[in-house]
DNA sequence: GTGCGTTGTGCAATCGTTAGCATGGATTCT
DNA sequence: AGAATCCATGCTAACGATTGCACAACGCAC
């Protein structure tokens, strides 16, 4: 059974038909070099025990052969792959891709690559998961979508650092994300100050956490300062649901129609103030519109929207560096944070302001100056 | 030098400090089955030599054990490793971000996953090249993005398959993209039927193709059906370039000013709506306008852009399944096409119709049939 | 001249998986 | 009954990289 000393070693595959043929390989360099495959490996990786010249002679013919390291098999020894899982919530939201964008920018100048595993509404599939463990990511930077507790837990097992961006913190894994009732109540601030009284929510996805905080933190606010309850229209996460909202309102009579919008999401508002123009009402002469997340299409004609910016490269950096560091602490030993970044307030033209009785529509954006 | 016959086994690397601790492995499940490595291998990879009962053990045993498979080390020996790089344009424009949506979920229904790469404007940066090459990617797809001839070269030189979406085709590699000559035509035919004749175009990044061939394409037509040439205006590839544009149309005497212009892509034509509102001017009623592209915010009020909808889930499958068969058949063996996939009209209430002097207003997007 | 520290390289094991061949027992054919 | 076949499984060598340890060669001090 137990054949026994040295079989002859002979090649399992032919040479020709070896997958990813051609491409230098660190066994290869040794061989033209004529030294060991670890001294190659060594000499690229700038360890100091290699005499310069031999360094300079195996980098030279790394160079001339084109040699690229094969991080595949690297992660197998080191046990960590350099990949960070990427699960996008519904792009429809532009938030989402500039968030994406950032992400891309971000991972790659801390040496980290994304592997996109979900972008859309809808739950994650049981696939998608797997693949997470089976390109054993070593983390994942999760948005809005509706990552299943079922997921969570798998991930929590595989011991797989998990952070939230712009969501809650489920039982396991951390969060990053605005501090959405110190925003939202700024925003009631602003227009309780600007002499509205008649306020209205539109609400977002009731099953996300940064609608709730958002509406709950601006009508504690209005509740606080003694106004009346706002009145709430069920929104969404898209231009439409804020468009049917904005429909709704605009139906009211007059005397029952709020005077000022809170949706809180930009892209909410932006289909608000398109349904109350359609209807022939003026934002903001008879209706102020204020959002929430600060996308760029917002800021632009015609909406010029008043908001809050949501601060999206910090919390995109400091997502990643909870995950790099839970990573280097190993699995579950990091502890589990929940990040608060304070949002800055951007003044457009799409609400009534405190001072003037309206505001000049014509103010270059860049001349606002952003409040604290 | 050469120390003589076996030298005794030890572990290099302490049990405890192993990374990835705890994850169940292919030796760790044949230890606990009793039985080889590779019957294990072959038990969970279906292999028809195993017996049934010995399968059913060793899958009850994985189940239990939570066990992943580590594709990083079936990568090695297969020589594949089931990922895609994926390279956006600027995702400022909402289409990239459509685009991105239907590639992740197309990849994954064909089992491959998403090495997100590179998204934004600019050009790629080395270390993406590198990264590419780093995570043996399979295949390479391709947006709009600036992939600069260097990276082209070295896919080629490493014999990476790459497919460019919305783009012209390199010397290496395929292109799938929407007939941009044979959309402008339509779109010009349209608006000539509908009696303009003071034609625009508002262009978009002079660097691209798929803005050129738009372009042409439109031109062209005209000339052949002995229109007067459009007026061209400098647009760009974001709502900011096609309101600039728009600001510039809207300034011109009502005499020179033309009554139709053609937005190379949505998000362009949205500015040019945007701005010549605020000019005062209405769209449809003083001036037409018709995108290209197909982004569902465009289809939304206030704009309701009549436009050439991309064949966007068409075109991503297509890409996808060159860049498969240009990976099974083996790296440059895969002949290099280019593909060109018919858009469909979609009519909105931007622009004035052929049949009546103005659009009714008040269409239902659903309600309107798309023309072949 | 022996002993010792330094320095630069090589050897071999290892990460987790797959696949080619060997093997041993059961079955079937002649 | 002996031989040929077949089936299920085990052994082992890869894939490409990293790394602990062994070990030559060299210089230096005593």
């Amino acid at each position: 059974m137990d054949q026994a000393a040295a079989p002859p070693r002979r090649p399992a595959r032919s040479a020709a038909a070896r997958p990813g043929s051609g491409r230098a390989t660190i066994a290869s360099l040794a061989q033209r070099a004529g030294v060991a495959a670890s001294t190659v490996s060594r000499a690229l990786r700038d360890d100091a025990r290699i005499s310069p010249e031999v360094r300079a002679r195996i980098t030279a013919l790394a160079q001339e052969a084109g040699y690229t390291p094969n991080i595949l098999a690297r992660s197998m020894v080191l046990g960590r792959s350099g990949l960070i899982g990427l699960v996008l919530g519904p792009v429809e939201n532009p938030f989402y891709a500039e968030l994406m964008q950032q992400a891309v920018r971000l991972a790659a100048a801390r040496g980290c690559r994304l592997l996109l595993l979900h972008a859309g509404p809808g739950p994650i599939e049981d696939a998608t998961t797997e693949a997470l463990l089976q390109y054993r990511v070593d983390g994942c930077l999760v948005t809005s979508a509706e990552l299943s507790s079922k997921a969570a837990a798998i991930c929590a097992a595989n011991s797989v650092p998990l952070v939230m961006i712009n969501r809650v913190a489920r039982e396991h894994g951390s969060a990053v994300s605005c501090d959405n009732r110190a925003g939202a109540e700024v925003l009631a601030e602003l227009l309780l100050q600007a002499g509205h009284r008649r306020l209205a929510v539109v609400t977002g996805n009731a099953a996300t956490s940064t609608g709730r905080e958002r509406t709950e933190g601006f009508c504690q606010s209005v509740a606080a300062a003694g106004g009346e309850a706002p009145a709430l229209f069920t929104g969404g996460a898209s231009h439409a649901a804020g468009f049917a909202a904005g429909q709704r309102i605009a139906a009211l009579p007059a005397a029952e129609r709020p005077d000022a919008v809170f949706a809180v999401a930009d892209i909410l508002a932006m289909g608000v103030i398109d349904a109350l123009r359609e209807a022939g009402l003026k934002v903001p002469g008879d209706v102020s519109v204020v959002g929430m997340d600060g996308i760029s299409l917002a800021q632009r004609p015609p909406y010029r929207l008043t908001t809050l910016v949501q601060p999206l490269e910090a919390m995109v950096a400091r997502g990643l560096d909870l995950l790099l560091t839970g990573i280097e602490h190993g699995a579950g030993a990091a502890p589990q944070e929940r990040v608060l970044l304070r949002g800055t307030l951007r003044l457009g033209a799409s609400c009534r302001l405190p001072g003037s009785p309206l505001p000049p529509s014509g103010i270059p954006d860049a001349a606002l100056p952003a409040a604290e």
